[in-house]
DNA sequence: CGACCTTTTGACATTACTCAACACTGGTGG
DNA sequence: CCACCAGTGTTGAGTAATGTCAAAAGGTCG
């Protein structure tokens, strides 16, 4: 697959809107960028943290469903939808690829429905901590300190809860002994078992 | 695309269950479906309702994230996942094709996500009904009485309420006028734009 | 008609939200 | 260097929403 224009964005900068017409498909590169969504009266929902190698803006839509914005300093590469549309019709390599990612998406997200349908705050804070472990761990970083790269704000607009419950959620995890350090930009896991119980995960 | 072998299931029948092989990829050709994943403590969520066309059973995984059953009497085409995967290999017209089912299943999901997220259970039960008006419409069939083949709690279930909440919400849109006459099997939109409100969509 | 299941409604408990105060942090300028 | 400030996070008290438990109402099918 091309690699595009590399494109940078600053923390707290708008990669795209709702409502934007779609001309880009990107891929993460370096940094987080957050995917958002919002409601009439203003409320913001975010719908995934991405990491290097997630993609993000695809869609056959006439605009953007959702916004995306970088969450801490980042690089993305820039395809052209035309050019991804050409790629698919005309190599098929590039088919089974995409439906990798695609798939990879989709489960992603059915966890996401999970979590907000069925897990209390303190068991959604806990799969939080677990998801940003997990994906450090995919990077190939070290996986002690989980890095923390949004705000209490950011984990409430993604858990569905308010910043005050998550900081709370947090405080409880603490007290429990899953969880210490937590000094914002990152929080280390004590006791990973408790964690994945208090996440409501199989031991 | 192969429409591969069709298969009946009878309502309430489970086509394939968490854990299970992934041996082939499905579209619902008669009756709706649903897919499910389950907590460690038996708890059931619903993460999609399923209409005639929708693709359900794509996953890389070893084997399945979720589980799927009939909800009424259903007829769906199974295609072998092997087949599914050459023909993305070789046939690059079914890569776009591919594309845009993924891409959909995508947006729907982060319907889903902003809906358990951000509304309470009055506009998560209002948006419900709003959904199943456009899947009818999407489908050509008549959009007046909405039909409804899940039970309460299966609404619950994919809601992230309780039985007894969404029954509650249901008398409220009643009583506000938004619906009526909701003899269990259908709804009938009295006011579609209050329920539109009632939801949190722009008029 | 009667047994069974689903839905509705009521009373109460629990969870998370709201509003408010305070603590901590990093950066800025005196 | 230290005091101040703004932004972020934490904690507390009271409130609103949803969950829980229980009983009654309605519908279906033998």
């Amino acid at each position: 697959m091309e690699t595009g224009r590399r494109v940078r964005i600053d923390s707290g900068t708008t990669l795209f809107r709702e409502g934007d017409p779609v001309t880009d498909v990107f891929c993460v590169a370096v940094g987080n960028l957050i995917i958002t969504r919002h409601a009439e009266n203003g409320e913001r929902q975010i719908i995934a943290f991405l990491f290097p190698g997630d993609f993000l803006g695809m869609t056959f839509a006439e605009a953007h469903l959702t916004g995306a914005e970088a969450l801490t300093d980042a690089e993305v590469w820039a395809l052209p939808l035309a050019t991804v549309t050409r790629g698919l019709e005309t190599r098929p390599e590039l088919g089974l690829a995409f439906a990798e990612m695609a798939t990879r998406i989709i489960n992603s997200e059915m966890d996401v429905i999970f979590t907000l349908g069925r897990k209390n705050a303190r068991a959604r804070v806990a799969s939080f901590i677990l998801y940003l472990r997990r994906r450090q761990e995919l990077l190939g970083r070290p996986i002690d300190p989980v890095q923390m790269p949004m705000t209490r704000q950011d984990i409430a607009d993604f858990l569905g809860l308010t910043m005050e419950t998550v900081s709370r959620s947090f405080s409880q995890l603490k007290a429990s002994g899953c969880i210490a350090a937590d000094t914002p930009p990152h929080v280390h896991i004590a006791d990973l078992t408790a964690l994945r119980k208090a996440a409501d995960l199989a031991p």
